[in-house]
DNA sequence: CAGAATAGTTGCGTTTGTCCACTAAAAGTA
DNA sequence: TACTTTTAGTGGACAAACGCAACTATTCTG
């Protein structure tokens, strides 16, 4: 007669997890967690961790000068009150700077200092690394799909087409 | 000679995304925003608003009585003071109740109450049809895809699988 | 039995984001 | 021109949530 094991009534491996199981909002959410830890760790003391935001902006930045911080907050999904916060920390840190638009007195035209630029091109590398690192044991094939799908959706939340 | 129109220099359509644009990592970061965001609307008021936390351990405690914290926790990838936290949260609020293990006395048992289910039950629809609600320009077959993907991603990120 | 590992708790600090109200400027309207 | 509405950005207050690290109590290993 067996006996009977110790250990937790559901091992991990095999709960299920309910509806779940099935609802891409769950996955989405959940890899989102996992995701971010692993950039963070990644950026490690390098002035722009936490958060999909610092990275973007600081991108966004490099590669159009000029740009208005409301479009950045657009595309990062936050309110400008965030966005606004975002700008002072980067500025703090002189990663760029920011000027009153010359045509619209209400807007500010953001650009990258010298810094930043040298932190953009570390960040490009960081970034497109770590996407491809986690997502390595996913077959070429279905990231491409991945992305086609993702990248759809992406554009349509954040009002980008039409 | 056509007139310089105002507006700011980079239209938020027309910006590109820099490497970010091929990222997966930024797509399911952006995505994920959205998604809690539209997840938590549709919670409103219902005793388990923000974060992926609170409607993945009710439905868990309640498809597996006597589940265990830490067990949760793994799925949830939060780490087991988090963890506490929630389930003292979701005591308060009379969801569940917590009793100490029978055969091991380090641990907990979470079990259901009325309250709880009825909850769970609630909570399934929502979020069932948040998540097909949210993907609804997504291909049927596109989603199926998605789905195994991600899910198999989502598995083996918590340590699932092996 | 001694040492290592596991489950859970608690305190601490940090960060992050959201809501709301407010200013200034520009655009729309008549 | 005068009036209204919309847009860009700022600042404060507030509320969570999360992770780390330290600590207790069990249990497991050898």
């Amino acid at each position: 007669m067996p006996v009977k094991k110790k250990g937790p009534p559901y091992p991990v491996e095999t709960v299920g997890l309910d509806v779940l199981e099935d609802t891409l909002s769950f996955y989405i959410r959940s890899i989102n967690i996992a995701l971010s830890r692993d950039l963070d760790d990644r950026l490690e003391g390098l002035d722009v961790a936490r958060g999909t935001g610092k990275i973007t902006t600081l991108l966004l930045v490099d590669s159009h000068p000029g740009i208005r911080p409301s479009v950045i907050a657009q595309l990062i999904m936050r309110d400008r009150s965030a966005m606004g916060r975002l700008v002072d920390q980067m500025i703090d840190h002189e990663l760029i700077t920011r000027q009153a638009a010359p045509d619209d007195g209400r807007a500010q035209e953001l650009h990258i200092t010298q810094k930043g630029a040298d932190l953009a091109r570390k960040v490009r590398k960081i970034a497109t690394k770590q996407s491809s690192d986690f997502f390595a044991d996913v077959p070429e094939k279905d990231q491409k799909r991945l992305l086609d799908i993702l990248r759809r959706v992406y554009r349509r939340t954040a009002g980008l087409d039409q």
